[in-house]
RNA sequence: UGAGCAGGCCGGAUGGCCGCGGGCGCAGCGCCGCAAGGCCGCGCCUGAGGAAAGUCCGGGCUCCGCAGGGCAGGGUGCUGGCUAACGGCCAGUGGGGGCGACCCUAAGGAAAGUGCCACAGAAAUGGAGACCGCCGCACCAGCGGCAAGGAUGCAACGGUGAGGUAAGAGCUCACCAGCGGCCAGGCGACUGGUCGGCUAGGUAAACCCCACCCGGAGCAAGACCUAGUAGGGGAAGGAUGAGGUUGCCCGCUGACUUCCCGGGAAGGUCGCACGAGGCGCCAGGCAACUGGCGUCCUAGAUAGAUGGUCAUCCUCGACAGAACCCGGCUUACAGGCCUGCUCACACG
RNA sequence: GUCCCUAUAGCUCAGGUGGAUAGAGCGGGGGAUUCCUAAUCCCCGUCUGCCGGAGGUUCGAGUCCUCCUAGGGACA
């Protein structure tokens, strides 16, 4: 099922604001816990990562991992997640491991 | 065989599993809902480019008072044609480059006017002017004639040759360049011929003149729903009038203040994909293109869909991602294929 | 999506209508003063052959025209 997603540049603010972050080589994790069962989850890709094709790229890489962590996470997070330069051309064994530790620090990982 | 020119095309392929957007279908099952239906799920189909890019032009579409008049402003600029339109394309003309195939070309007007042409130079457009010089008289100053040669400069008052002369000069003649008229060909740009007066600098990507074109904003346009009220309405004041209408003027509109009534988020649906559409054949046209017939349907998201993994093969994969649509231009691009043509060498 | 602006010395900026040598401030270097430093004063642009890049117009381009590149900004 397609993950719900945070929309509104306000709620990605809060989160820069209020969240907490863990920061990777190839990934920025933000989380903030909200109760509930309901898992929100935002990407963000910057300009600085090159052009529109390269960044779709990564923004694709990151939801796949996104997508084959999602049962094992624990509800009631707001999660955004920034993919950074290096990302570009990690292999993906190696961006989904990451992406599981931070997740695990984060406290947003059951398992 | 080697160099090269022009045009066209492709842009890793195939398969398995797990996922994503859109469309269609689903007896039954699960969840939500009074219901219509929705969610999950399952099946099938479908899912980025030649530039999707830059946003440099043009048009469709939508709204703005159907957009009026004048001035200003902007754009285009050899000719003819094509087109919805264009700054695009096609065919030609002139000029330039290449042995050639072929390529490049913002190329109207300088006798409508104005400006500018630094330095140098006598002189930079006035029918002006003479530094060295040449010639005559004087024979030391000087006076008069001349503009061929030298010198300066990007550019110097047509060029070459002959006659002529004191020396010279379109002063005269021939050819050439340029200008104007006439004749012929061509729709035209222009080309060819002939005659004439002997000559008129460059710059318009300087102002400008001429011809033609241009209302503004943009799909976050705009419409509808949730929502029978709001987005404003009513009354009074204000007219010595804010602001808006691309800039200015006219014209049009009427801000603002007080009182009364009323209200604020966000979301959904449409626009939104059948169109100046693609392909094939025939006809017209040198061509761009047009017409007829047949055939095909080919992304439509809304934080924004193409990813992960495994396997095989090869030349080991460039530039790069739709956001209303279309026609162009420009720019980026690994590698490869096809067609036609040119030159050189060798052989026949 | 629609537009606009900027790019010149190490940094921040000037450079009417196109004329040989492109400037200013700060910084930097050298010197003087001082026991030393700061401040102050003097000198220096072989600390820049060059105006973001490429073409073009012109005799001549930082300036005019066209196309690119990078950076910044505005509106909805």
């Amino acid at each position: 099922m397609r993950p719900e997603t945070l929309t509104q540049n306000a709620e990605f603010q809060e989160l820069y604001r209020r969240g907490r972050s863990y920061v990777g080589k190839f990934v920025v994790v933000y989380a903030l816990e909200r109760g509930g069962e309901r898992t929100r989850v935002g990407f963000t890709v910057g300009k600085k990562l090159g052009g529109a094709v390269a960044r779709n790229r990564v923004r694709r890489r990151l939801r796949e991992a996104y997508r084959l962590l999602y049962p094992s996470l624990a509800g009631g997070y707001d999660l955004v997640i920034v993919g950074r330069t290096r990302a570009k051309d990690v292999r993906f064994r190696k961006l989904l491991e990451e992406m599981k530790s931070l997740l695990k620090q984060a406290g947003a990982l059951t398992r």
